[in-house]
RNA sequence: GGGCCGGUAGCUCAGUUAGGGAGAGCGUCUGACUCUUAAUCAGACGGUCAGGGGUUCAAAUCCCUUCCGGCCCGCCA
C-alpha cells in the first residue's frame, strides 16, 4: 500500500540544518592545492575515488537565448574534465536540457539556430502564448526548424558547445522520463514522501503534508499540474487535479481535468529532479551558478543524502558575468552569444576567459575586449615562456593546453601539419590524441604569432589581404613566419575590425572609396592637398609621403594635426586613422590621386 | 528581516589560502625620436585596498561592525 498524500503529519521545519562538511559549494575558498582553479576541483574529485569513466554534468533549462553567462554550465567544467584527463582519467561530460520544464513567461527574444537574436513579436508570439505551462519538448518550435520549442533551444547550447570544441553529451531530460530513467527514483520518492517531505521541508515552507514529490501532465490540456490527489506505486500511477499554477506573479490556469498519469507523464519537482538526475547519470562534480549555492543546492545534496541516500557530486558554486557592466537577460536581449564573441574573437581568447577564478563576477566588456585579448596573448606568451613577466607562468602552464588544443585539432594533424583550409575554429580532441597535440603546441604552434588586436583592428580599414599583410610586415608584426601562422595572425584583423564596427569605437573606420566624404576646405588646404598629389604622382616610397604631409603643411601654413584630420576625412569620413604615408603610398595611385584633388 | 558571495588606481583586474615593501595592463599627463596617427620608447601623475573599530611589533589580508552591489531564503533553472 502507497502513502496517502494527505496521512503525512510532519510539520514543515524552516529552521536551519547543517550542512555535510563535503557539500560546501564554495570549493574555492580558503586553502587550494594548485594555482589554477580546475586542477583543485580536479583533486577533491579524484579524493574520492571515483570510477571511470568520471562524469561531470552541467545543465540549463532550454528556456531561450542561451548566453556566455549560461556557458559555465558547459566550459568550467571543460576546464575540469581536462585536468581530470591530464591525470589519465576517463571523462564523461555531459549536459541535461532541463528540456521538461513548464515555459512560465514568454520571453522577449528569441534566437534562430544561426544566433540571430530575434523580438518575439517576429515570431509566432501568440501560438506560444496557448502553451504556458506546458513542457518546453511540448511546445512547437516557433522558427519550425526543431521538433520543439526545447530542441531548438538545445540545439543552440550543443552548437555553442561545439563552437569551442568541448565533447559534451546532451541529454533531454524529457527523454529521460520518457525511457523511464526517472521511473525507479520517482517510485522510490513516491513511497517514501513522509521522508522526502521532511527534508525538503527543512529548506521550503510550503511543504506541508499534502505536498506531493511529483508533479504530472495533464493528459487534456498538456500542462503541467500540481495538485496530486492520490498516489498508486503499485500500479505506477497518479490521480491528480488540473488546477492552476503559480508562475511568477501571474496564475496559469489549469483545466480542472481530472486524470491518471503514470511515472513517465509528468516530472518530479526541481528539488528532486537535481538529485535524481545525479543518481541516474552518476555525476561526479558539477558545476552550478551563485543563485543555486544557496536554493537548491543545500536541498539538494541533502536530499540526495538523506533521502536517495547517496553522494550528492562535488559542487562548485560560480560568480555570474556580467555584460558589459549590466547582468545578463534573456527576455530583455541584454545577451551575447558564443556564435557573437567568435566573431570577434579566435575561440581559444573565449575559452581563456573562463580559466579565471570562478569565484568572482567578471564583467565581459566587449568596449574593452582589446584588454581581454592583450591579456591572453600575455598569458601565451607565459605559457611558452617568452615573457618574464607579471603573468602567473603555472596558471599558464596548465591552463593554456585545455585552452588552445581545441584550436590546435582544428588547425593541425597530429603530425603537426597544417590544414589548408580548416573548417572550424575548434574540434574536440580525442583521448588518443591529446599527447600528440600537446607536441605540436610545443614544437610547431610556439611559432605563431599574434598581431595586437587593437594594430589588427586598424588593418581592418581596407579589404585589401596583401596591403594588410605588407602593413603587417611593415610595421615588423610579420617576419619569417611558416605561411599558417601569417594566415592566422592576420585573421585576426576581421575580428577586430567586426569588434570596432560593434562597438563603433575609435577604430571603426573605413575607406570611403565610392564616394568622396564632404569636407570644407579653404584656399590653402586645396592648394595644399593639390601639391600632395602631385608629389604622390613622382613618388613611391611611403616614409618620403609621409615626410611630405609634413611639410606640404608647413608651407601652407596649416596646422599638422588639421591636415592630417582633412587627410582622414578625404579617405575615411573620419578625424583619425591609420599612418597616414604608408596608407597612401600603399593604395592604388589613381585612387589616391583623385581623391586628394577632390576628382571623384 | 535572515543567509551567502563580492567591494583594491579613471577602466579591467592580480595580490587575501600561510599578516610584514600597495601592484600590472590600459587610460591620462610630460618628454624624446630633426615624421601626432594601434605609433614606439622613457618618465610622471594616480589608491585613507568601501567606512569604522579591534587583535598584533606589523592588517588589503585575521576578528567585530556599518554601508554599497549581486544572489538565495516563493516559483524556476
Amino acid at each position: 500500500m502507497s502513502d496517502d498524500a494527505t496521512e503525512s503529519s510532519e510539520e514543515a521545519d524552516s529552521t536551519a540544518r547543517e550542512m555535510h562538511a563535503e557539500d560546501d559549494p564554495y570549493v574555492l575558498q580558503g586553502p587550494q592545492p594548485h594555482p589554477f582553479w580546475a586542477e583543485s576541483v580536479a583533486e577533491k574529485i579524484l579524493d574520492r575515488d571515483p570510477d571511470d569513466p568520471i562524469v561531470i554534468k552541467g545543465g540549463i533549462s532550454p528556456s531561450g537565448v542561451p548566453h556566455l553567462g549560461n556557458m559555465n554550465e558547459i566550459v568550467r567544467g571543460y576546464f575540469v574534465a581536462e585536468a581530470l584527463r591530464d591525470r589519465g582519467r576517463e571523462v564523461r561530460q555531459v549536459f541535461t536540457a532541463d528540456d521538461r520544464d513548464p515555459l512560465r513567461k514568454l520571453p522577449r527574444k528569441l534566437a534562430d539556430l544561426d544566433g540571430n537574436v530575434v523580438d518575439l513579436g517576429d515570431v509566432n508570439a501568440g501560438a506560444l502564448g496557448r502553451n504556458l505551462g506546458k513542457p518546453y519538448t511540448a511546445i512547437p518550435d516557433p522558427f519550425e526548424c526543431c521538433d520543439s520549442y526545447g530542441e531548438h533551444f538545445s540545439n543552440l547550447i550543443e552548437r555553442s558547445a561545439e563552437l569551442l570544441g568541448i565533447p559534451v553529451e546532451m541529454v533531454s531530460n524529457t527523454e529521460l522520463y520518457e525511457s523511464g530513467e526517472f521511473e525507479e527514483l520517482t517510485e522510490y520518492l513516491l513511497d517514501n514522501q513522509q521522508k522526502a517531505r521532511e527534508v525538503l521541508g527543512h529548506y521550503q515552507d510550503k511543504v506541508d503534508e499534502d505536498y506531493v514529490p511529483f508533479n504530472p501532465i495533464c493528459e487534456e490540456c498538456g500542462k503541467i499540474t500540481e495538485t496530486v490527489t492520490s498516489v498508486d506505486t503499485e500500479a505506477g500511477t497518479v490521480e491528480y487535479v488540473c488546477t492552476d499554477m503559480e508562475a511568477g506573479d501571474k496564475t496559469i490556469e489549469g483545466c480542472g481535468h481530472e486524470g491518471t498519469a503514470t511515472f513517465r507523464e509528468g516530472k518530479l519537482p526541481w528539488r528532486f529532479e537535481w538529485p535524481a538526475q545525479w543518481e541516474v547519470l552518476g555525476v561526479d562534480h558539477e558545476p552550478f551558478g551563485k543563485d543555486h549555492a544557496e536554493g537548491s543546492w543545500p536541498s539538494g545534496s541533502d536530499v540526495a543524502r538523506n533521502v536517495f541516500e547517496i553522494e550528492p557530486p562535488v559542487p562548485m558554486a560560480y560568480e555570474w558575468f556580467t555584460l558589459d557592466g549590466e547582468p545578463f537577460s534573456s527576455s530583455s536581449g541584454h545577451v551575447i552569444m558564443v556564435q557573437d564573441t567568435l566573431e570577434m574573437l579566435e575561440p581559444e581568447v573565449l575559452r581563456y576567459f573562463f580559466t579565471k577564478d570562478p569565484s568572482k563576477a567578471r564583467d565581459f566588456s566587449v568596449e574593452h575586449l582589446d584588454q581581454l585579448v592583450d591579456e591572453f596573448d600575455a598569458f601565451e606568451r607565459a605559457y611558452f615562456g617568452e615573457e618574464s613577466g607579471e603573468t602567473d607562468e603555472e596558471i599558464a602552464a596548465a591552463a593554456y593546453p585545455p585552452v588552445v588544443r581545441p584550436t590546435i585539432a582544428a588547425r593541425f594533424e597530429t603530425d603537426g601539419t597544417p590544414i589548408a583550409d580548416p573548417e572550424t575554429g575548434s574540434v574536440p580532441v580525442a583521448d588518443a590524441d591529446r599527447e600528440t597535440y600537446d607536441e605540436v603546441i610545443d614544437e610547431t604552434f610556439h611559432s605563431r604569432v599574434r598581431l595586437p588586436y587593437t594594430f589588427a583592428a586598424v588593418l581592418g580599414m581596407t579589404d585589401d589581404p596583401d596591403l594588410r599583410e605588407a602593413i603587417a610586415r611593415r610595421e615588423g608584426h610579420l617576419a619569417e613566419e611558416p605561411e599558417w601562422a601569417v594566415e592566422m595572425a592576420l585573421s585576426r584583423v576581421e575580428r577586430a575590425r567586426e569588434w570596432a564596427r560593434r562597438t563603433g569605437n575609435e577604430f571603426d573606420y573605413e575607406l570611403k572609396r565610392t564616394e568622396m566624404p564632404y569636407v570644407d576646405l579653404d584656399a590653402d588646404t586645396e592648394a595644399a592637398l593639390d601639391e600632395l598629389a602631385d608629389f604622390v604622382e613622382n613618388h613611391d616610397d611611403p616614409d618620403e609621403i609621409q615626410g611630405e604631409i609634413y611639410e606640404t603643411a608647413k608651407r601652407h601654413d596649416i596646422d599638422i594635426g588639421e591636415f592630417f584630420s582633412v587627410g582622414y576625412r578625404l579617405f575615411f569620413d573620419d578625424d583619425q586613422g591609420p599612418k597616414l604615408g604608408p596608407f597612401l603610398a600603399k593604395l592604388d595611385k589613381q585612387f589616391v590621386l583623385a581623391r586628394l584633388r577632390r576628382e571623384e
